[in-house]
DNA sequence: GATGAATGAGTATTCATTCAT
DNA sequence: CATGAATGAATACTCATTCAT
């Protein structure tokens, strides 16, 4: 029940964004009643809560998949680009309403947070392995601008409709395996 | 006074986020009663919108003026990037809030709104440019992928509090002075 | 079983007041399903209902055992003070609670309740018997009032924590004392 | 606008007890918005916290007036007496349910709250007075007994119906005189 | 009988919007 | 034009009660 409740609210927030999104809506989108709702989920914050520790989690599986071994640059590329790309391909709308601010959402994004540091550490890690050496400043730098490339690419992707355009695929492949060939100190 | 009233929405939504944005509570940080505001602006909606918009017109100074000129590609991510980072830096807050809130803002982020034709259509123009050559279906596509790259760099920086961070602007920079340099097809 | 919630339910109205009193949780406080609670109880009233009334019988007793041999006024003062301040020091924060909330009590404290003709015709009897004669309509009246200082003086004693201040029970039996040797007609 | 909702509070309260005490019916009973009556009153305790201290206030008024000047016993008790039922004929079911808990009341009727040491340091003096000396421990005690006899007594009545009585503000008023006339240490 | 998950009417409170002054 | 008191639909959340197992 609870994941009949998580999916039904990830349904609304995606379609009809924060004004849809209430407590009594999600119930009766998710055949329960409200009562039922408050049985497993203290307050509202707790079911934003849980659909954005959803995502973070997929997210994270992306890139731990990617760190597992050292890949060159354009194979690293192609596995942080299309995992993440599969991971906004489940109800689109949503992850672009998520991330950027809700009332709640601000812990959970805060840039100390568990989920920040490991998913940070993993593509500082990826990137230094795919340089052939342990991790550096310059490494933890580029880890963050291809993550955040990918994620604005990513969402404006799927804001466009385009999330599945080829086009769109390589060329963003193309442009972090650039930047991971490239050596700084 | 219309100015006054968006001032202070802009001051609110980027302090507060959402939560604090009442018209009651914007009326009254612009010094002004309910009763006017409500002259100028015929609901909440349009002052969301008077918002965005102030910030998408800034979006696009910055994309007419580094098309000006054909510049070569390191002038141009510079340009680029300069000018994002400097539109961001005025109520970092805001604009993270702002982009991604369903469905208030849905129509103002059309892909087919005017903002988006134009705005990519610069960002087409200005890789051809630097490219050398009239538009084509690539320089189109890349032209998006960068902008997109610098929409979630400086976003996310804007979250961290790392927008005036010179590792990230000139790591930006390489990246997209890297894929502007590629030559496709 | 009945008793078990009954004593649950004193419990957790005494120490948390109406706001905590609640059918789940008395249940669970007397290690009782919900379900079995509505097996013995119709609703919630029924165990106010019963609460109330154990408190009743409880006062009942005191002036019955006042009533049973003619005392003179000293010692009847005594044996009721004493008798209200033992009933009222078993969890004092309840009858406090317990008297004065319309409408779920309001039948059992009804001026013509069974209840409250028996407690005032013991009265009656005992202020008669002290004064040596059968009751009359001023025996009645002074009954009541004994009763009625007698009440307040120990709730109010409870809410201040007070009820085993001897100089309390001292001062009380003798106002008593003092109004029962009166010879009104 | 506040008075209306206070009396209309009051009225509801009075009749009805806590159960249809809702501020969605408070505010349709003084003909207002419930909008309207967030105007005033920033929650529904403090709309409570109003009843109770218009209520004290009358009643520190009686004690008050009655400690003006050294009354002989009689007098002294006719005073709080017949004050005391002034002040309670007004919507005399309201005072029974407001006194003893209410969720909310509990801080007010504090032993300790500065109403309790005024109201009871009024009736030490009165006591003293009549007496015709400083106030004394015994004083102090004597001063409320006879707050919490004619409490009680007046309560009591008014569940009874019996407020104007003439026979119980007589035998009240007898036994308030017994009691002044006595001479402890 | 006993259980406790499920129900939904009801409660306090907020906030966009109107309109008499 | 400007004001801000008044409005009331809508929201998060509670709790007495039911009923399938």
């Amino acid at each position: 029940m609870v994941d009949a409740i998580v999916e039904a609210a990830a349904r609304i927030l995606g379609q009809q964004g924060w004004a849809g999104f209430t407590t009594n809506r999600v119930a009766e989108a998710a055949g329960v009643s409200i009562g039922s709702y408050y049985q497993y989920f203290p307050d509202k914050h707790s079911l934003t809560d849980a659909i954005l520790h959803r995502h973070l989690d997929d997210c994270l599986a992306v890139v731990r998949r990617a760190t597992r071994s050292a890949l060159p640059p354009a194979a690293l590329a192609a596995e942080l680009v299309d995992g993440m790309i599969a991971v906004h391909s489940i109800t689109p709308g949503l992850h672009r309403v998520l991330l950027d601010d809700a009332p709640d959402i601000r812990s959970a994004r805060d840039p100390h947070s568990a989920f920040e540091v490991e998913f940070l550490g993993h593509y500082a890690a990826a990137v230094a392995a795919c340089r052939g050496r342990a991790p550096t400043e310059a490494d933890r730098i580029d880890g963050m601008l291809i993550s955040d490339a990918i994620d604005g690419a990513v969402h404006n992707a799927a804001r466009r409709g385009m999330l599945a355009a080829p086009a769109m695929r390589l060329g963003l492949i193309e442009m972090i395996t650039r930047h991971l060939e490239r050596r700084p100190d």
